[in-house]
RNA sequence: GCGCCUGUAGCUCAGCUGGAUAGAGCGCUAGCCUCCGAAGCUAGAGGUCGCAGGUUCGAACCCUGCCAGGCGCACCA
């Protein structure tokens, strides 16, 4: 509705001024910063004012006029210096409002929908339990989905396991060789019903990395292992596989809390073993995008040279430390043969373009509570059935931003090939890490150092084992939202408590965790995220909790709502009344989820549809608290405020949706 | 050293791609439950938008230079 009301008033005003003035314009519009100036303006006239050479009052006059004649539009003022305000026609937009019911498919957008969107999240290494920063990943990875969808656009969800990395080689040593274990007792362990694996992981990994550090002479049996597993070969490989697909199982059940679901999982052992990468090898070599080093420190790898490297390397650098002399080259074959990093993920960007010429096997990994199946990437053919995956037209990797450099290189990799157009659809959707506040290490009992106390937070690392697991914060936020259900609804049976408890705390982690924006380094702090007043999750589920009170407590009564009532002399004479400002401010600003949706999508920025909820959400408390619905006298009045409601109720369901939160049945 | 990001109220953050009197939440102060649930509402105090120049009708936003902080710059991912 707003959107296509937008759209119609910026196609009458171009065409006006490409009449008028044979000006190609971009018509802006935004929304005035008091409701009483209007629903719409324009800045056109002051922008044209000195092309034209003339007053900018004038030209929008000009521009009002034009503007008058465009069917909704109400009356139009100018004012200030020129800008040029839009009063829509209310009833007739209110009832334009009711004729469509909102779904997911509504955004009324010119945008090509009958692309497919890759978007790869999550990829979390398969090594221990994940923890707070994986989480924003999550959530940031699975709203923006959510927003693709709302769209129209076809959406395929990626998880990239990398199951034959360097992480789960460490955790796999340390089964093997610190703890002696053999494939049958990590068989035992895995069954085992009272043990966490992924804690237990968690612990090892933090154990073994440490060792790691202390003995560097040890760093020869990390690169055995690694080997080992590469290679699919004996007791070292079957752990590997046994570690990193039960800690995927802990991962999807972790996201799934969280209302999380993927399509596909992509491994990197696939990735090795079907030649992907050899394909990717190929090509790069062909291409002449990767060279055989000779001499120096990276002599016997495949190295990439990088964009503008070239007069780099011509000024002679002789300061004596080497590693901030800043590198020109990327090592993508190691000497010993095998790929790195960089490598692989070119490999993997190729296919989700369609562009390697080679495809995954898959096999069911997992099917979900609400039927959808979770497929695996496969060494053979496995079942029939499997969806075509890959050949995305447009790729979002949700990747944080500490690995931008690496992204840069993969995109170059792409360039380099000759595949300029994918490099720009590849797109790094990147954000900023979560780290710990120094108030909630105290409170955990991490130690700091006196470095780090100096730091306005502490950075979460996975491989010293400092961090808040995923599920414990989860467990606390349920725990703490299960207190406050407790003593609200003593008489609720347990099991409905639990429910309502439990959507409560997913729905304040989830508000939490997109509430900034991207750039924002969130340190993490206990207490706020904890708390359920103000901005957060909670207060927009708890609006609409209160709105849909109204209708339970209505047909308690024995009332009922009738749309039927709803006729277009209503909406105009409740619109129109004195009072009818804050109802139509209530109803616009419901209508423009649509522009929030767009908003958050053109910026990658699904903190844009936080903020909307919240508003809305703040919108509706303010009207609750000045109109006694249920008690009003007035028949036809009372249908109105109940048909208010009813679209609030509608909308703002609609938004939180989209972020990925529920609506408790009471609060 | 080079690259990217950030600096807005006491704290944590928004700020619709350059527009009108810079906004929220928390915290603080003062009110509001006989009334659809107070996880709520109302009001108040609190700002040199890091600093200095520049661009223009107009700058928190764009450009330049400083200052401060963060993150990158591996044959780890």
């Amino acid at each position: 509705m707003y959107l296509a009301t937008q759209s119609r008033i910026q196609q009458a005003v171009r065409d006006f001024a490409q009449r008028q003035w044979q000006l190609d314009v971009n018509v802006l519009i935004s929304v005035p910063p008091q409701p009483a100036m209007g629903d719409m303006a324009l800045v056109l006239a002051m922008e044209l004012a000195r092309k034209l050479r003339r007053p900018p009052k004038q030209i929008a006059e000009e521009i009002a006029a034009a503007a008058r004649l465009v069917p909704g539009v109400a009356r139009v003022e100018v004012a200030g210096t020129g800008y040029v305000n839009i009063f829509l026609d209310r009833a007739a937009y209110a009832s334009r409002m009711m004729a469509t019911t909102i779904a997911k498919t509504e955004v009324s957008t010119a945008v090509p929908l009958a692309e497919k969107i890759i978007v790869e999240h999550t990829n979390i290494n398969p090594n221990k339990a994940a923890h707070i920063g994986h989480l924003r990943n999550a959530a940031l990875g699975d709203t923006f989905v959510r927003l693709l969808r709302a769209r129209g656009a076809q959406v395929e969800v990626q998880n990239y396991i990398d199951n034959t990395g360097v992480q789960v080689a460490d955790v796999v040593a340390g089964f093997l060789h610190m703890e002696k274990k053999t494939p049958e007792d990590v068989a035992r362990l895995i069954a085992d019903p009272t043990i966490r694996f992924d804690y237990y992981c968690w612990d090892l990994y933090a154990r073994v990395s440490k060792i790691f550090e202390e003995d560097k002479s040890r760093l020869e049996l990390r690169r055995r292992t690694l080997q080992e597993i590469e290679h699919g070969e004996g007791d070292t490989a079957r752990v590997a596989e046994m570690v990193a697909t039960e800690i995927v199982r802990y991962h999807l059940r972790t996201m799934l809390r969280l209302g999380v679901e993927y399509d596909v999982l992509p491994r990197e052992s696939e990735i090795l073993h079907l030649r992907f990468w050899d394909q990717a090898f190929e090509l790069l070599k062909q291409r002449e995008a990767i060279y055989l080093e000779s001499e120096g420190k990276n002599a016997g790898c495949w190295v990439m040279r990088q964009k503008g490297a070239a007069e780099t390397a011509a000024k002679e650098i002789d300061s004596a430390d080497a590693t901030a002399a800043g590198d020109d080259t990327k090592v993508i074959v190691r000497s010993n043969g095998t790929v790195t990093y960089v490598g692989k993920d070119i490999a993997y960007q190729l296919w989700k373009f369609g562009l390697l010429g080679r495809d995954f096997h898959y096999q069911p990994f997992h099917t979900y509570p609400d039927g959808r199946v979770l497929w695996v990437s496969s060494m053979t053919s496995g079942q029939a059935g499997a969806p075509a995956f890959g050949q995305g037209q447009k790729v979002y990797n949700v990747i944080d931003v500490r690995q931008s450099y690496l992204q840069d290189i993969v995109a170059q990799g792409l360039r380099a090939l000759g595949y300029q157009s994918e490099a720009d659809r590849s797109i790094h959707f990147s954000y900023e890490m979560v780290a710990l506040s120094p108030r909630t290490c105290e409170l955990m009992g991490i130690e700091l150092s006196a470095e780090d106390k100096a730091r306005p937070f502490v950075e979460v690392s996975g491989r010293k084992g400092l961090g808040i697991k995923a599920d414990d914060l989860i467990d606390q936020l349920i725990g703490e939202a299960r207190r406050e259900v407790d003593s609200r609804h003593p008489d609720t049976p347990d099991e409905k408590r639990a429910e309502i408890a439990q959507k409560i705390a997913i729905g304040a982690l989830r508000y939490f965790l997109l509430k900034f924006t991207c750039t924002s380094v969130i340190a993490f702090d206990l207490k706020d995220a904890l708390s359920f007043d103000g901005e957060t999750g909670p207060y927009v589920q708890y609006a609409v909790v209160r709105a849909r009170n109204i209708f339970r407590k209505l047909s308690d009564e024995g009332g009922r709502f009738d749309l039927s009532r709803i006729t277009p002399e209503l909406l105009a004479s409740s619109l129109n009344s004195p009072e009818g400002d804050s109802f139509w401010q209530l109803l616009y600003l419901c209508s423009r989820w649509e522009f929030a949706v767009e908003q958050a999508v053109a910026t990658s920025e699904p903190a844009a549809m936080a903020k909307y909820s919240f508003q809305l959400a703040q919108a509706f408390s303010n009207f609750y608290h000045h109109h006694r619905i249920l008690i009003e006298q007035d028949p036809d009045r009372k249908m109105f405020l109940l048909w208010l409601v009813s679209v609030l109720d509608s909308h703002l369901t609609h938004a939180l949706d989209l972020l990925g939160i529920e609506v408790p049945a009471a609060m």
